[in-house]
DNA sequence: GAATCGCTTCAAACCGCTTTGGATAGCCAA
DNA sequence: TTGGCTATCCAAAGCGGTTTGAAGCGATTC
């Protein structure tokens, strides 16, 4: 059942039939009474590929996932992030596309997605220090929204972000508060943007104090339990352990977890631990109480929002940048408690 | 530059170019070569859009994921099976698109995806006992594979699975070998279709030796940390603890060692852990050697089976039931040892 | 020399919708 | 009566490709 048979039907033209469906005002309300009753009693569907043809619109969104080869961005994160985002598209008939591509394709990728017109707008994912894919979707056109921010951009741009330095800032202020004095860093790698703020981050409140970095308390890595293990297992082993230490994730605290369990140390009393809780669907942080002390920002609304400003973006292309930095919250868990007296 | 304006450089028609880039017989090679040539030069790409009206075929393939009331299907294991079938996709330059949408809009997205035309066929995730799906997609006609079995189905369907009874009952097997006999199992919800089979498994083995089920040493759950955590700490706390526990997934097995360790007992000596390992990428079972011994089966190559399958569906709509059965492999681990002397 | 054939190429229809630019009819004011 | 509006509706032209049916043309065949 297509347009035409359907103007057909009703003894109408095809434009009638059409604007009655997609609320024009020149047609008469009886007659678009009649149609949208017809449509529905034929179970009637405009075709996508042809609206898309004759509007010019994608009525798509991409999103382009690199092939692991320096950083694996399928993750538990990343999953928690579309489903937010996805939410919204299917909210607004708009698809969801996701592409993914060689790491070395990802440019050429860019492209084809414009030029083929296969999508009106994209969302970056994983920025980097100096991210090239904002220069290059500026000069090719493409409407984008960047989740996370790249330090080193020329131009103001699209993004959702969370305060990740403030995050850690705080929850490192909390240690000190506490009276840790050798706070451990587990970061993500530091390419990229959100684990270079969060170092800044917890460097500014240890410098406040007085307290200048100390570089075997710091580690950047994937943030995988193996690599978070491994981490804490050597930190734990320096002559001088930390007795606390701040994880980029859930899943590398719990690597420091067995860690710190391994070492016979017990979490909370002999050493603490923070993470930073993306509250993540299916890895709840606990359920009443937190198991850890955490800054928690929930990823799965920053990908709504993200998604909600990249359709608003596409509506409004003049509209200016647009930005919106997201507080994470300092959650109290079972996981931190006082310095242990030295 | 679309098609017209590229035939209007070369003083061609339309046509010819068209079938020139498309690799059709009737035309000159010199000619095509030209056009070719032409076609990079102008850094011409045909329209998407365009095409996929022309042709009748949306060159995409649905992802349905409903959202979370009985099931949270955003997980991990989702994440990369993705990434694999996406691999495929764009390869064969198919779109992969994603509808988050509510559980009880499943259905309708089925239909409107194939009364719409976004899509030329379908992946049905995380099958249950008799899925509804199954009959559904067959009615309204939309190519799909189903990654996982769904027992009770009239009719063959397109499927890949992993062979999960065999997994569990060659784990359990292994774990009575080392004179275990009370054998905890921690599965998954024991609706969908995976968990039934390795319960199935699992009790399989047992009874080839003589051993009843008991109840108190079976859980069924979402397969989170917590959940293990905490399905592990009951099964510790009865008057006959198990000697070995069953894990449906990596995640359940990290909360399950987790309880382990938190009653002061170690793992691989006082209580062997089993895990089903889905070789996620990001969430490694260790790195040469194994954490946990565990049956081991790549979801993210279960997505590019998946994928191929599908698109080979849609192209041969008429050849058989495609069927794959993947074997899972048996992975040592540190997590289990002999069954401790009573 | 005419008919046939294979190789190339093209004009035009078509995919299913949107949208532009009328056309028609009813109604009212002049 | 007539011109001007307004309210409705429609024919036709796109959107940018693919595909059908036909035609031009030199070579071959009879």
């Amino acid at each position: 059942m297509n347009l035409k048979e359907l103007a057909t039907k009703l003894g109408l033209s095809p434009t009638t039939v059409s604007r009655a469906l997609n609320g024009y005002p020149e047609v008469n309300e009886a007659t678009r009474a009649r149609v949208i009753a017809a449509a529905k009693r034929h179970n009637y569907h405009p075709n996508t590929r042809a609206i898309r043809l004759a509007t010019g619109r994608a009525m798509a969104v991409g999103h382009v996932i690199p092939i692991a080869t320096r950083h694996e961005i399928v993750n538990p994160v990343f999953a928690d992030f579309i489903a937010g985002a996805g939410e919204i598209y299917s909210r607004n008939d708009y698809d969801m596309i996701l592409s993914v591509v060689a790491d070395e394709d990802e440019e050429a990728t860019y492209r084809s997605l414009k030029s083929k017109g296969n999508v009106d707008g994209v969302i970056i994912h994983a920025p980097r220090l100096n991210d090239a894919r904002i220069p290059l979707l500026r000069e090719i056109g493409l409407p984008f929204v960047v989740h996370g921010r790249s330090t080193g951009a020329a131009e103001p741009y699209n993004w959702v972000d969370v305060n990740n330095r403030r995050a850690f800032q705080r929850a490192t202020e909390f240690l000190l508060d506490l009276g840790h004095v050798r706070i451990g860093l587990v970061n993500g790698l530091e390419f990229m943007d959100f684990a270079i703020r969060r170092r800044t981050g917890y460097l500014d409140a240890l410098a406040a104090r007085g307290i200048g970095p100390d570089p075997s308390l710091m580690f950047s890595g994937e943030m995988t339990e193996f690599s978070g293990y491994r981490a804490s297992q050597a930190m734990l082993a320096l002559p001088r352990p930390p007795t606390a230490i701040l994880c980029s994730s859930m899943i590398s605290g719990m690597g420091a977890r067995r860690a710190v369990e391994g070492a016979g140390l017990v979490i909370g009393r002999d050493i603490s631990i923070i993470i930073h809780d993306d509250d993540l669907s299916y890895m709840k942080n606990g359920e009443d109480v937190p198991i850890f002390t955490a800054t928690r920002s929930s990823v799965r609304e920053a990908g709504r929002l993200a998604a909600e400003m990249l359709l608003h973006v596409i509506a409004h292309p003049d509209a200016g940048p647009q930005q919106r930095l997201l507080e994470a919250e300092l959650i109290i868990g079972q996981s931190t408690g006082p310095a242990p007296k030295a």
